[in-house]
DNA sequence: GGTACTCACCTTAGCTGC
DNA sequence: GACCGCAGCTAAGGTGAG
């Protein structure tokens, strides 16, 4: 590399949402413990070093780690919780660098390159970060440190504890891969281990013959290409070289805001989808106005009980941030499904943002009703402040109130399948 | 037999305009 | 006018991550 050497963290939390739910429920301390995965048709969110000793993992199907570890204790999650303990452990990141991304709740990446000079070596920033989170969060996480970020959470992987059918085995916490190092870690890996290479990819490289990340290196980018696709294989094969120069992204905008349901209880009738598809609408329409956001693409996606998924867009020519506009513009698509068969799944998704300014004018979308869009917008502003004040369930459309009452869809709500059981 | 939710990115195909 | 090649856009579906 001709650029200066530049020091990755990423750091990722142990098994986080067990983690958390253990600190209120010390009872549950090493003992196997699940979280979600509550329903019949549910998987699980998180499972317990303890419970991985029986093959437990995340999105295993619920009903699948049942069989495999009848003692599990099996927790509901609480999304708003880790959110807000996500924070605390942000604020711990904030303290070494302002360079931070964030991945997902539960991990991240840190540049610190800058602060080294000032805060020590990356070793010893990671386990400033390690000891702060244990002593102000009572969490544990793994830490790796690299030149980049693809072998920084290699790294990471490297340094966690262990489950085996005998026992779990602490981890390092801190793994460092020095400069000059990056080959000798890599290649011995097998190819699955590689950002990007899931089920699909990793049976294509394997009909080359690929099975560790010395094996893709070795390849002519060509082959990669050839099998997996220009922009996939050429990431790849730069993959497997410890080639990354992607930055540490601070700001990133979403792309794309979204909501989709799994029901306890397949939905049948034409009725019952469009009651669906308008609490779903206001709840993407709710999270796009707290982000001051507008979007001219709309995108449908329904699942049968047979599995078999489609999605059906469309995209308008005037932004849309209310739940009203949303309806009106997906509901012609949700009107050529035929329902029969069964929905097991339905979901909407925003995406193609403008700016919010533009959101106004809806005039053509809504010419069959009495109130302007402006009106439109207003009411559902209200609605806004009105959830703000009382909470997300003290208002929603009235065509979206089903036999069970009012529910809004909240980022997170439903996360881990349907709380009720089949049947 | 069992597969959640959210988001990003890619490929392919079809359409349109030049 | 018909056809071709190309670019740009959109829709649909697939893949992967966490």
């Amino acid at each position: 590399m001709s650029t200066a050497q530049r020091c990755i963290l990423h750091v990722d939390m142990d098994a986080f949402y067990v983690s958390v739910e253990l600190r209120r429920r010390p009872d549950l301390r090493g003992q196997p413990v699940v979280v979600g995965g509550t329903g019949a048709r549910g998987v699980i969110a998180a499972a317990s070093y303890e419970a991985r000793r029986f093959g437990l993992h995340s999105a295993m199907p619920s009903s699948l780690a049942r069989r495999k570890c009848p003692q599990a204790v099996f927790l509901p999650g609480d999304h708003e919780l880790y959110a807000q303990v996500s924070a605390e452990v942000h604020e711990i990141f904030q303290t070494v660098s302002p360079f931070i991304e964030p991945l997902s709740l539960d991990e991240a990446f840190l540049d610190v390159t800058g602060a080294t000079r000032l805060l020590g070596s990356g070793v010893q920033i990671a386990h400033r970060v390690r000891d702060a989170v244990w002593q102000q969060l009572e969490l544990r996480c793994s830490v790796g440190v690299a030149p980049n970020k693809f072998l920084a959470k290699l790294a990471s992987v490297a340094a966690k504890p262990k489950a085996t059918p005998t026992g779990v085995v602490d981890g390092t916490g801190v793994w460092v891969v020095e400069p000059g190092q990056e080959l000798a870690f890599l290649h011995p890996l097998p190819a699955k281990a590689l950002w990007g290479v899931g089920p699909a990819t990793l049976e294509k490289l394997e009909r080359l013959g690929v099975r560790t990340v010395a094996d893709l290196a070795q390849l002519d980018e060509a082959a990669v290409v050839a099998s997996v696709g220009a922009a996939h294989g050429r990431h790849l094969h730069r993959l497997a070289w410890a080639l990354d120069d992607r930055p540490v992204e601070v700001d990133r905008a979403a792309k794309s805001v979204g909501h989709e349901e799994t029901y306890a209880t397949d939905l049948h009738t034409q009725e019952e989808l469009h009651r669906e598809l308008v609490r779903l609408a206001d709840g993407v329409a709710g999270r796009m106005r707290s982000q001051g956001l507008a979007a001219r693409t709309f995108t449908l996606k329904v699942r049968f009980s047979g599995f078999h998924t489609i999605s059906r867009a469309v995209t308008v020519d005037a932004a849309i941030a209310t739940a009203h506009g949303i309806v009106q513009v997906v509901e012609p698509l949700l009107g050529a499904v035929d329902p029969g068969p069964g929905v097991r799944l339905l979901g909407v998704s925003a995406s193609n943002f403008a700016e919010a300014a533009e959101q106004l004018s809806l005039d053509q979308l809504l010419e069959r009703d009495t109130a302007t869009p402006q009106e439109w917008q207003a009411a559902e502003d209200t609605i806004d402040q009105i959830r703000s004040r009382f909470g997300n369930a003290a208002i929603g459309p009235a065509s979206a109130v089903g036999p069970d009452g009012l529910r809004v869809v909240r980022r997170g709500a439903q996360q881990w399948g349907p709380d009720q059981p089949a049947g």
